[in-house]
DNA sequence: ATACGACTTAAACTAGGGTTTAAGTCAACC
DNA sequence: GGTTGACTTAAACCCTAGTTTAAGTCGTAT
């Protein structure tokens, strides 16, 4: 039913001084204190936790999260306001992902660039002749080749 | 065929002293520099600043960056050394993005706790008859509510 | 030849997100 | 009744990734 501050620092894969500081910065105005000031988090606490985990994971700055779990607290009047945060947060997060997926892409083409050379035992394959310059029409290679087939694993990866 | 640092970070979108930043970093010792002293940016070195923007997105710090950028230099021996980074790489950033699809999920979950709400008036809906808190079975319902749609917008998204 | 904008440097400053430290309280065990 | 271990606080410290500032140089247009 109650758990110290140590316990759930172990349950949630975090430390003690971590949930101080975000005490401290107004992440956990909900939970409560015994008779020696000492923090006492209930199981309903662990709902709020899980909310801070996920805005921190996903780049919201403390400040903000503190803003949000504030919201929470004030009762039903800011339900609309609650969705719709976390409407725009959402929308920011699945820009995020695509970004993401935006670098891997990136980063499998020089996969497929590094290992083309390991195989040819030399960057120069990637050169304009003469040059010492990578040919602008490398990544067009590239994607034709990934055009032409439907394993990417056989055009980046190279063996062990 | 030349490029003054304010026209390179015009064109990838930053600002000089950034870049000079960078350059103090040790990211990028293969820019050349005229008579002046000034920096004097090559066509191929635009390869380079991709690269350097693609590790900085995935989160890889500017330490780690400039190692990566020595070790293109360093020529043909550390091709292999540059595929195995990259390779690495790759594998981290597809755990970031597997996590923050996992708390994109979360999210959802939470805009439909929220919508659910909004649309009863209250949050009380979700909470344990006779309690303030919520029910331990609100994020089962909801993965109940998911498998029985196909259309996961109808579930989370509130109308205007 | 002088004014102007773009460039140079080193160093100080900022913000975010904690971590560490110092000093102290408390309750339980031996 | 003294040691131990878990807890408390405020404040100082650390790292990363820049941004800003101050002081100065260069080259071209007027």
């Amino acid at each position: 039913m109650n758990y110290s501050i140590g316990e759930v620092a172990q349950r949630i894969g975090t430390n003690t001084s971590t949930l101080r500081y975000y005490d401290k910065k107004g992440l956990l105005p909900f939970v409560e204190r015994d008779a020696a000031g000492r923090r006492k988090f209930k199981d309903n606490d662990f709902n709020f936790l899980e909310v801070i985990n996920c805005l921190k994971k996903s780049g919201v700055p403390i400040k903000d999260i503190g803003k949000f779990i504030n919201l929470c607290l004030q009762g039903d009047e800011t339900l609309r306001e609650r969705y719709d945060y976390l409407d725009q947060e959402e929308t920011v997060l699945e820009a995020k992902v695509r970004d993401m997926q935006g670098q891997l892409d990136f980063l499998r083409f020089k996969k497929w660039y590094y290992k083309t050379a390991v195989e040819a035992g030399t960057e120069a394959i990637h050169f304009t002749p003469g040059t010492k310059f990578v040919d602008p029409s490398t990544h067009d290679q590239y994607r034709s080749a990934l055009q032409a087939t439907n394993d990417r694993s056989q055009l980046i990866d190279l063996q062990k």
